[in-house]
RNA sequence: GCCGGAGUGGCGGAAUUGGCAUACGCGAUCGACUCAAAAUCGAUUGCCCUUGCGGGCUUGUGGGUUCGAGUCCCACCUCCGGCACCA
């Protein structure tokens, strides 16, 4: 044999088995009532999230489809009908940005990267049901994403409305609440501006509590994604409570988690853009004050708006209103610690118990009233803060009738009071604020919506669907959507009079396009429906969902509600679309993330090529437990291709030094025992890593504790004449190749081809053989005082007297416990014994 | 500030129910093969003391429970992620 033949080369054994799951369609499962499919077998739905095609595939993706692609074979090889498609995010600014520069159509550059991941998954050998693709920017998909708005519309879950919105500068478009972070764009980290708008906004609030509620149903999802998710949402229970102005006879609603203290509330704030400012102050001395401050408020940078440590700023307006539990008149204010968008836009303020009111009342020299103490005997209170425990040992005083009681029970009993006289009632409060999702740019999917000057807002009827995107002629934003300049496809004819009408040039939020994507893949060629429901119903919900945290609030948010609004119309039969979720950690590159700028990035293709898609794949998972990010080393990759390389030429050197026909030893000598045992081991080991989690770490050491086993034994095993030995080589190494496949692929299938001929994902996951795994012996570990003194091999089948007679026969136990009383002996069988000596 | 998560060799990490701490990989050292190198195969590799046998120490820090703690409890430190004038 020579030295060419010896080499481990992936390239020419990843494409032989990409081209045979190529033409023989390996992956496509087939919808029920199709030819071939398998009513006996349990259903998978395995999905990772679907990339933005934007330029090639990076790091992230590879870890990404590595992940989802180990647990798609796994679960096909326990017998389960995998469906594992793909498709692409394909809307989205980046391209129309690249579109703006060049005057490459965004379509150009979108097919084109689209290309390029196409043929990076089919190299990576991602087994995709290929049949099911589909993109976000074909017609033929965005046609049902129209179809499904104009359901939301009947449904009273889209509706257009004014409304303060924010605007960023840079990309000339709205952005929803959840794309604005710290006050800047999420995409591109300008600061955000307020700006009055009519857009359109998905009524994600009406579903608030089922967003909470829902978790319950959810099998497995990271901890700190449900609290994102349960913090973004930001449900608060509390009452609302009126202060009427008697002066103009004008009730404010405020809402407060705290209607204990009412009677602590010793002024009243309003945001400054609360509409009844302006009736507020007219006619009072210093109206002009409070404009400017109004003003000056309003132009500054919500960015410097929000935050806690900023000194407090207002002004007082020459009004008072009424406290409704004590008849007290009030002072008034104007302050921009209190949001608009939160609540009511107005605040009782209770100094003594919330801090921000705290600071405000030391800044303006207001009254502090305390009615919430607690119990005698606690800890003095610090005079310089509010004091805001609540709780059953909290005691009111200062309240009246209340006065004495625990500050829970007088909550509830002040808004029964206060119900009683119509005065307020309890309330719920949510952070969660409707979605936005009109965008002004071209490249989105087109909103299916006619404006008519004496019809109104028409939706287009869903037999004039799509709404197909026009072309244009020049892409830059210009505070309108582009879309405008597209006059002929503008102006149009009403569905409803048929009189001239414009049509609504704004395009939705991409993440409308992908809240549904994954029922698309059900039924990707249905041209009556978006999905037929009993298909959908069939795959629904994804069993496992894979991606990156980053998606934690906005994707997976949108998503859960739009399926929630889908079962409400009646067109779906599951609540949540994602029952197990896995999020990645993120790849670093010397301890930093990757970027261009930094120039460390990890060009996915270039190791693929050098090394093969089975080293890459392999080496990301086994970089340490998935979830958790880890650093890139071209050293642990060359260990990982050395590992495979080893599989590779052990397998070669058995299929040419043994012979398949020999038969399993009937009397297994210690080698051939030996190495079954490690086979078994290995498979037991691999198994449970796989049903406990993500820890391919582990289960891939396994193997390499396996293929180690075999390197170490074969010397003798292949010199051995007889048949056993010759079997157990083959065994194992066909083991290693079956537990391998999910990450290797390729050299998993080629491995199993040279040794046992046919087809490794045919085979079921095998199964460990329990009589081997149960030992004759173990290692008895002899601890004195809890410490290591001895290690011995005990028979399984010693009693503890028998055990501990066997540790107290050894030599250097003899002599820790010299001179010494034993006190105590513990016995853990199958374990240890623990001899304790004083 | 609030809510999560994590701290283990030179490095990435393992340890399933409270029972051998450091599996597997990287790196390093030595050896075999080679004229030589690469590749490959094999051995060693937590720290300290000791020529050796052996002994002591070690999972961020301090305490506790236990025959026995990386794992459980209490307090603290550090790092990472998320949220934050949310009334």
């Amino acid at each position: 044999m020579n030295e060419e033949e010896q080499r481990y080369e992936p390239r020419p054994i990843e494409r032989k088995w990409q081209q045979i799951w190529e033409s023989e369609r390996t992956w496509e499962v087939p919808n029920p009532g199709e030819e071939g499919y398998q009513p006996d077998k349990p259903k998978a739905y395995v999905l990772e999230m679907l990339p933005y095609p934007s330029g090639e595939p990076h790091v992230g993706h590879l870890k990404c489809y590595s992940v989802g692609d180990a647990i798609a074979h796994f679960r096909r090889r326990r017998g389960y009908e995998v469906i594992h498609p793909m498709g692409y995010d394909a809307f989205g600014l980046p391209a129309e940005n690249h579109a703006i520069r060049t005057g490459e159509h965004p379509r150009v550059a979108t097919d084109r990267s689209i290309e390029s991941f196409r043929e990076q998954f089919r190299e990576w050998g991602v087994s995709i049901d290929w049949t099911r693709e589909v993109s976000s920017h074909n017609p033929e998909y965005y046609r049902w994403t129209q179809w499904i708005f104009l359901r939301l519309l009947e449904q009273g879950l889209a509706y257009r409305e004014e409304a303060a919105v924010q605007w960023c500068p840079k990309d000339a478009t709205v952005l929803a609440n959840e794309q604005v972070v710290e006050g800047r764009c999420e995409r591109c980290g300008t600061l955000v501006e307020p700006r009055r708008l009519k857009q359109w906004f998905f009524k994600i609030t009406d579903y608030a509590d089922r967003l909470l509620a829902d978790f319950d149903l959810l099998e497995s999802w990271p901890d700190n994604v449900i609290t994102m998710q349960r913090n973004w949402i930001g449900r608060s229970e509390g009452a609302e409570v009126i202060f009427r102005c008697e002066e103009l006879e004008l009730d404010f609603e405020v809402f407060t988690t705290r209607p204990d203290t009412l009677f602590g509330a010793t002024f009243f704030v309003l945001a400054p853009e609360h509409p009844a400012v302006e009736r507020m102050i007219e006619g009072t001395e210093n109206a002009e004050q409070v404009r400017t401050y109004v003003a000056e408020a309003m132009r500054a940078p919500t960015e410097q708006r929000g935050s806690a440590e900023r000194e407090k700023t207002g002004v007082r307006v020459e009004r008072t209103v009424t406290n409704p539990v004590n008849g007290e008149r009030i002072p008034v204010f104007v302050a921009d610690y209190v949001l608009m968008e939160y609540g009511t836009g107005a605040v009782m303020a209770v100094p003594a118990h919330d801090q921000r009111d705290f600071d405000f009342a030391t800044a303006f020299g207001l009254e502090i009233r305390r009615v919430v103490e607690p119990p005698e005997g606690a800890d003095e209170l610090p005079e310089d803060q509010a004091f805001v425990s609540h709780s059953d040992r909290e005691v009111a005083i200062n309240s009246e009738q209340f006065s004495g009681k625990p500050s829970t029970e007088v909550a509830v009993e002040v808004v029964d009071w206060l119900e009683g006289r119509g005065l307020g009632s309890s309330a719920v409060n949510y952070r969660l604020r409707d979605w936005l999702l009109s965008r002004q740019r071209y490249w989105g999917c087109p909103i299916p919506i006619v404006h008519c000057p004496s019809c109104g807002v028409v939706p287009v009827p869903d037999d004039q669907l799509p709404v197909e995107l026009p072309e244009i002629e020049d892409y830059q934003p210009k505070g309108q959507s582009p879309l405008e300049t597209a006059t002929e496809w503008v102006e149009t004819e009403c569905p409803g009079c048929g009189g001239p009408a414009r049509r609504e040039t704004d395009t939705m939020d991409t993440f409308v396009d992908s809240s549904w994507y994954f029922l698309r893949y059900l039924d990707p060629r249905n041209e009556e429906l978006p999905f037929d429901r009993e298909i959908a119903d069939h795959w629904m919900a994804v069993d496992q969902y894979i991606g990156g945290v980053e998606h934690a609030i906005l994707h997976l948010m949108y998503a859960r509600f739009f399926v929630k609004a889908l079962a409400d119309g009646g067109h779906i039969g599951v609540q949540e679309p994602f029952i197990n979720l896995f999020t990645q950690g993120m790849i670093t590159r010397d301890g930093a993330k990757m970027s261009k700028s930094k120039g460390n990035t990890v060009s996915p293709q270039e190791y693929v090529e050098r090394l093969g898609a089975d080293t890459a794949r392999t080496y990301i998972c086994f970089m340490g437990p998935p979830e958790r990010g880890g650093d890139w080393s071209d050293e642990g990759v060359e260990g990982v291709h050395r590992f495979l390389s080893r599989l590779w030429r052990l397998a070669r050197e058995v299929q040419d030094r043994t012979d398949s026909g020999a038969a399993p030893a009937s009397q297994p000598e210690a080698e051939v025992r030996e190495l079954l045992t490690k086979a078994h081991w290995a498979i037991d080991k691999a198994t449970r890593d796989f049903e406990r989690g993500f820890q391919f770490n582990t289960v891939i050491a396994a193997v390499m504790e396996l293929v180690n086993e075999c390197y170490r034994l074969k010397g003798e095993l292949l010199d051995d004449e007889r048949e056993g030995a010759a079997a157990a080589l083959r065994f194992a190494t066909s083991t290693a190749a079956s537990l391998i496949f999910p990450f290797a692929p390729h050299l998993g299938a080629e491995v199993w081809e040279m040794i046992e001929g046919g087809r490794l994902w045919e085979q079921p996951w095998p199964e460990p053989d329990e009589s081997l795994l149960s030992h004759e012996t173990f290692t008895l570990i002899v601890q004195v005082n809890g410490k290591v003194r001895a290690k011995l091999e005990a028979a399984s089948d010693l009693g503890d007297e028998e055990l501990l007679a066997l540790a107290r026969a050894e030599q250097r136990v003899i002599e820790q416990i010299d001179g010494g009383q034993v006190v105590k002996e513990i016995v853990v069988p199958g374990r240890l014994v623990n001899i304790v000596v004083r």
